[in-house]
DNA sequence: ATCGAATCATTCGATGTCAAATGATTAGAT
DNA sequence: ATCTAATCATTTGACATCGAATGATTCGAT
């Protein structure tokens, strides 16, 4: 007799998460930043990307957040916006010595979160749970029928 | 030689949890509700809770927020809010007739979410994924130094 | 060459969240 | 009895996020 439910899986999904990104976001606001920031700027430096869009699907965000986040950047004097000449719809953004600066000190506070988030976890934990994340991930999008696509 | 980091853990686990928060919310919004109003709802009905505080601890919010959402829902009609005559800093929260038709409208969907998300799981998949994401917070909440407690 | 559709970014309006300040009430100390 | 502390909820001000509407530019078809 499969009776599943305990406590519901999403919910405890919610709250872990919550509770990390928390922690992660609280670690990077001590080097200065914070957790979008950091996507921003991890997103820039390691991958080619053509235009705001393709940089806030990066980012896991909507365009108009990241048009927020620009500004704010911008005004910190971390990245600057430029028109394309050749398609003058197109921002490039790039990041200035300042935004280098914080780039590399954010990535110092990441990987030492990173590395206290695995603690106590063998190599296959973690893939293990990347394995049911991921199924959780294709389970919420299948089957939804009133399809928004994430 | 242990080389941990593919992508970050903790990255994997916000992207899933937005994905299936959003899968969440939008079954929810389907059934005429939504995910702070589902966990106010199934608290209040669920638990004996003595205020507002507990009841925001409950659902994983702050206080404010909660009063927010109280607002609304009272204005929408499912609760009342009364001041317990026995200790009038508390206020008495109550669902209207209103309120528990939504409740189990919301209940059906709820249960129907998460049924969706276990398909493939086996029950010991998901208590693997419990005791990795109990990990996972503990990693998050020790060693932070600073201090915020989650 | 021009006009309509597509693309890219921004603005606008709304929701959910939090931290800090405020107001009301109760409990405790003297 | 009064005064200070603590407790409970709300308000205020801020940020992150989204969807929809808007503005600018380019592309494609005629």
């Amino acid at each position: 007799m499969p009776r599943p439910a305990g406590q519901p899986i999403g919910l405890n999904l919610a709250r872990t998460a919550k509770s990390v990104s928390r922690a992660f976001d609280d670690a990077l606001a001590a080097a200065g930043g914070s957790l979008p920031t950091w996507l921003i700027l991890i997103s820039l430096k390691t991958q080619r990307l053509g235009n705001q869009r393709e940089l806030a699907d990066a980012v896991g965000i909507q365009g108009a957040t990241l048009t927020h986040h620009l500004n704010a950047l911008e005004a910190d004097g971390l990245l600057t916006r430029r028109r394309n000449p050749a398609n003058r719809r197109i921002h490039l953004v790039e990041l200035t010595d300042r935004g280098e600066a914080m780039f590399h000190r954010l990535r110092t506070a990441a990987i030492a979160f990173d590395q206290r988030l695995r603690v106590g976890l063998a190599d296959e934990d973690i893939a293990t749970l990347e394995r049911l994340l991921a199924r959780l991930r294709e389970n919420s999008t299948d089957g939804g029928a009133s399809g928004r696509a994430d």
